[in-house]
This record gives C-alpha cells, structure tokens and sequence, in this order.
DNA sequence: CCCTGATTCGC
DNA sequence: GCGAATCAGG
C-alpha cells in the first residue's frame, strides 16, 4: 500500500480542533496525535484559523516570528531602542536579593489578572496589595507552573531534610 | 531551563 | 499545505 504519511486526515484534524479548544498545548495535542511535532500542530492550527485561543487585550504582543536568516537585512540592522534604565520596581519590601539562586519570578498577576492557565502561586503577603499570584503558564491539569510544581510536588524522599522553609515569596 | 504559542518561508 | 527553524515571552 501507499500509504504516505499520516497528514491532516479529516479525523485528525477533527481531533486536533477539540483537543485545541479543549485548551491543550501544542506539544501535548502532538504527543496525543502521535507523528507530528507540535510546530506542525501549531501550524496547522493557524491554517484551519484556530489561533489565538486567548483574546489578547490590545494586540499587546505584536512581536514574534521574524526570521532574521536573510541576512540582508541583518546588515541594515538597526539597534535603535536601548533600554537605559530599568524601572526596577521595588515590590516585595520583604523580598532580600537571594534570590539570585535563579529564581524566575516571572510575571506575577493580580488576582483579577489572574487566569485558568496561570499559576496561582501566592507571592508575598496575601494581607497586603502587594500580594500577586505566579501567573507564570500552568501546568494542564495543574494550578502551578512548571517551576512553582517543582517545590510544591516534591518527593518526600528529597525534601527530608533540605527542607527550608518555603514560605510563599 | 523548562515550557508556551507565533511567524516566516523553503519545500 | 506542510512544518522546521526561529522568535518572543512566561
């Protein structure tokens, strides 16, 4: 038989929609189809018009996808913006510098900010306005990102005894 | 570093 | 139409 490649069948495609607007990610959507990588399931999904399950609030990420390889244009490069001075916002008064261990702290949102797919670690002081959540991108299935997951699904072999206190910062 | 989706473009 | 490469961001 001829059977090429397994592409987008009418089934696949089928199941590549529910699984999509089901809110999986890509990569999940292609280790459950099997025989494509989830570029593919990406691109598809922006074939068949899927894209942008989240409504952005004001085209609020216009970057993405340039592809720099013709260096033509590389040469005309212009660096343009420099960013002179971080605003470096003082949060977390209780926060100490420690956390160059490489602690991502990533986004952090507000409880109104706060969405279904975000990680809802509490961060800071829940009695005070600084109080933010992760909001980094959850875990399907989970209420924490991948980083926050870590510290809170820890084996109970390996956290017996380095267990410092993880205290929400 | 892990992940996410977005985009471009050679095939 | 397809998807790897690449990008930006969490």
């Amino acid at each position: 038989m001829m059977d090429a490649g397994p592409s987008w069948t009418k089934e696949r495609v089928e199941l590549l929609k529910r699984l999509w607007s089901d809110g999986r990610s890509a990569s999940q959507i292609a280790a459950e189809i099997g025989g494509v990588s989830r570029n593919a399931v990406i691109g598809k999904v922006h074939r068949l018009g899927l894209a942008g399950r989240v409504v952005k609030a004001n085209g609020a990420s216009p970057a993405a996808g340039r592809r720099p390889r013709s260096d033509a244009d590389s040469a005309a490069e212009t660096p343009s913006v420099l960013a002179p001075a971080p605003p470096a916002l003082a949060l977390f008064q209780s926060a100490p510098p420690s956390a160059a261990s490489g602690l991502p702290e990533s986004s952090r949102v507000t409880i109104m900010e706060l969405r279904e797919f975000m990680c809802r670690w509490p961060m800071g002081d829940p009695s005070t306005p600084d109080f933010r959540f992760c909001g980094d991108r959850a875990i399907a299935g989970l209420p924490y990102c991948t980083h926050h997951s870590r510290i809170a699904y820890q084996p109970a072999a390996e956290r017996k005894r380095d267990r410092k206190v993880v205290g929400f910062r």
